[in-house]
DNA sequence: AATTAGCACTCTAGGCGTGCGAGTGCTACC
DNA sequence: GGTAGCACTCGCACGCCTAGAGTGCTAATT
């Protein structure tokens, strides 16, 4: 039914429109892409491709457009890779370059990514419940008052300030510093909890309200929120994409509401570089069904965040797709080191 | 020239366009504003005012729309103050509850005062330049790798981990952190840095480049950059008040640039909770010729950063501006405790 | 059976003219 | 100085029309 050269020319609507954006006919069609036929033949074709759900006309004797399952069928089957050019590979390197602050790396990625799908990107701040801690520790700062530090092995730093109950001592914060350092050494965070709960035991009567404190804090800092972020970039490049603006004032809020959008990219990839793509409705939010969005999982191992961009359906998949899947890898890579 | 019926229509026209949109005749002006004169005067008080360029027509046979002068005069001597709603002031008094993280209470004011003024709001992060120190912790990790912490009076938190040329010993550390907190205890940041270059002397001539290395990390926190970061929210608002989307493609841009914005914002004003304006062409940047900016510093007892609302030039400037200096009021105040 | 040529048909975009209404500016008058 | 009246200007919405692009269908061709 849906031969060779069928495909080819729902591909070839599919890139011609996704250039363009005017609804693609059956003449300009055999021009551009040397079809060996004659566009009555097209035209055959493109009735059984619109049959099919695959592609539709917005108005009787217009062009075609492809439809959502038009452009999913081309990213599953009919998309070939794009390799990245030698700038694009250029401006991914210079993430590399330079200092290793957090803030500083997503930052870049964010702002690179966008730049090279000319999209809006989003990056979600690694997760706290996936990571794993690297390295806790615990300061004296007054007789009453300690820091707590802890740095994940996503390169994240958190500090928590506490006030103690009941003064501890050096002897006793050594030792509850080790003791948290072994609890959290190698499970992932989360993971590593349900260990903290029996930390008290090997303390001394006195001191152990102020343990429980300390460990209460510690547990208290994937609930805080901040690790449940994402930053966007380039949300201007909405306004050259979008032709009517009504179509985009909802990705604006979907990217400040920022709970939609983290739900929909935790929910579609697993695994750290795989990307996962969804088209239009596909998305299953009111206000994104013109949208699309192109995501990967990222992290050191497997994917303690995720990261994509978001425009409309009518975009350049493929290319998209490798600088997504460009900047997960190397993203992942930095947070690795 | 410009006696009082003259401002009283300029005031009336600024109010109803800026409620409407449209721009507005003389007979309507009579029957919304209960002027006891009759439309031809008030064409005539028009004709004063558009000739001193207060107000101008989009086209013949159009009513009037305020200029930028015309707006100008406007909030320098006709407005009024409005004062704040319960409803607005109830939903600032919520940011005084919760935790007192830096990072959630600069996102919850943000996202009020989009929501308040239904404009862009962008606030910036406290400077470091212009905050005073209030604690410096120094924690020897490892003989050779120590944590440099330092806690601001905006209640900011700055680590830094720091490699050391030689051991320090926990003598030689002690000694450091407590010359580090004599030294900036006082001053801003910037004026303290000054005495750290001498900080060296005290101390023993082998541990030298140790100190200096402590030293030199310090000095470098300010110039990190990301304390010359401001947050936006309530983007999708600018979909509703610009009616072509050219408009506001360069808002977005100037948000995403930050550098141009923070420019703007800092040579604004000076004092913490003082309101100051930029009025479209003022704002001396292209793209933002029909933007306003609406600002106010805050900070504990001077301005340590500011915050303010873009939007068009048609907007509400009492409201704005009533809004926006109690949030910088209200946001002094959380800082300050 | 697949492909092609030809043709009638449909629909949109854009140009053009027109009447309407809002609003002005001017002049004469109070 | 303020007012009434009036002619004038201009944008806007509407209706009309045409050109052009593109289709679907049928019949002929390979």
């Amino acid at each position: 039914m849906l031969d060779d050269r069928r495909m080819a020319v729902l591909r070839a609507i599919v890139e011609d429109y996704v250039s363009t954006g005017e609804p693609v006919g059956s003449r300009g069609l055999v021009d551009r892409h040397r079809l060996s036929v004659s566009p009555a033949t097209i035209r055959n074709d493109m009735a059984v491709l619109e049959e099919a759900g695959l592609i539709t006309q917005p108005h009787t004797s217009a062009g075609r457009v492809p439809t959502d399952a038009g452009y999913r069928l081309f990213v599953d089957q009919l998309a070939t890779v794009k390799p990245l050019s030698l700038a694009e590979r250029r401006a991914i390197q210079t993430l590399l370059d330079g200092p290793l602050d957090l803030d500083q790396i997503v930052g870049r990625a964010v702002r690179a990514l966008a730049q090279l799908t000319h999209q809006v990107a989003v990056i979600q701040y690694p997760s706290l419940r996936m990571t794993r801690v690297r390295h806790v520790e615990l300061i004296e700062l007054a007789p009453a008052r300690c820091l707590l530090v802890m740095i994940t092995d996503a390169g994240r730093v958190e500090q928590r300030f506490i006030e103690l109950p009941i003064p501890l001592g050096p002897e006793a914060t050594a030792l509850l510093r080790s003791r948290l350092n072994a609890a959290t050494a190698g499970p992932t965070l989360e993971e590593a909890f349900d260990d903290l709960d029996d930390l008290w035991i090997g303390f001394a009567e006195p001191v152990r309200p102020a343990v429980q404190a300390v460990v209460k804090t510690l547990k208290e800092i994937p609930k805080a929120g901040r690790q449940e972020r994402l930053v966007a970039a380039g949300t201007s490049n909405l306004a050259r994409a979008a032709s009517d603006f009504r179509s985009f004032m909802p990705v604006l809020e979907a990217i400040e509401e920022q709970v939609v959008l983290l739900k929909l990219l935790t929910e579609m990839s697993a695994d750290s570089g795989q990307v996962a793509i969804r088209i239009g409705h596909e998305t299953t939010q009111a206000g994104l069904e013109e949208t699309s969005l192109v995501a990967a999982g990222y992290g050191p191992g497997r994917a303690v965040a995720h990261l994509g961009v978001l425009g409309p359906t009518r975009m350049d998949y493929p290319g998209s797709i490798a600088v997504v899947r460009a900047i997960a890898l190397y993203l992942s890579r930095i947070l690795a080191a």
